[in-house]
DNA sequence: CAGAATCCCGTTAGATACTG
DNA sequence: CAGTATCTAACGGGATTCTG
């Protein structure tokens, strides 16, 4: 793989950390995942995404949205319903996501010896919140 | 793919949202990129990693530590040689986030023409200091 | 139901200065 | 070189209230 783009100062290499930078919003992996499965309204996905708030969905919704990877349709009725889809650019990214989603979750209990381990070894160094 | 684990309220699937929490952390995908390259050094890192400040490439390199994706190791020289390494498990993320990295890099223009569109289309949606 | 708007606090992360 | 320490501004994000 090569990865020197990301180290360029280049306007491109910079859009390249931005975009990296827009995975790693907390909820984004999450909401992806979730729509993946499929067309979701805005109430089943406060729901699956435990642990977001109301506000934290609609916003992240709204970013998904503006860079394309989702789409939001507005069911004129009452009450209202709400609709959220991948969009075609949504579903490669779910696909480049699919592997590390697997991985967290197959990989979650190590991770959490390993930092067990850590924190026997290091009584010091530990975060005071944590 | 099935990821009901991620939905459900059981201590496994907590620990599932953790692990994609740390994985969502600022500048995790691009610590675990460069050091995919091969073994490197602190201040080889910071150049590398471009806009991260000493302060977050440090608390970054802990925090794998911690989670048992990095080794560090201390060489008792003068000056000082630090050298970070990805672990086994380590090598095991950075496959998994391959794909992601490939698609960041090979999307982030379609990203970018996305995102000017919908500010087009939404002057007034437009977040202030964006 | 699906938000928008407001308030407000805790954490994050950048800048700076110091050290073994 | 590879950090640690401290201080602070900015932002993220929760709780609450209101609306079409």
């Amino acid at each position: 793989m090569d990865l020197t783009a990301l180290r360029e100062h280049s306007p491109e290499a910079c859009r390249g950390r931005e975009t990296l930078d827009r995975v790693a919003e907390k909820w984004t992996l999450m909401v992806i995942a979730m729509l993946g499965e499929r067309t979701k309204r805005f109430n089943e996905l406060k729901r699956e995404c435990v642990g977001i708030s109301q506000r934290m969905l609609t916003v992240t919704l709204r970013s998904l949205e503006r860079d394309g990877l989702v789409t939001r349709t507005v069911h004129p009725e009452i009450p209202p319903r709400v609709e959220y889809t991948l969009t075609d650019l949504g579903r490669t990214m779910l696909e480049a996501i699919e592997p590390l989603l697997v991985w967290t979750e197959s990989h979650a209990a190590r991770i959490d010896a390993a930092r067990a381990a850590y924190d026997a070894e290091h009584p010091d160094r530990q975060a005071a919140g944590t």
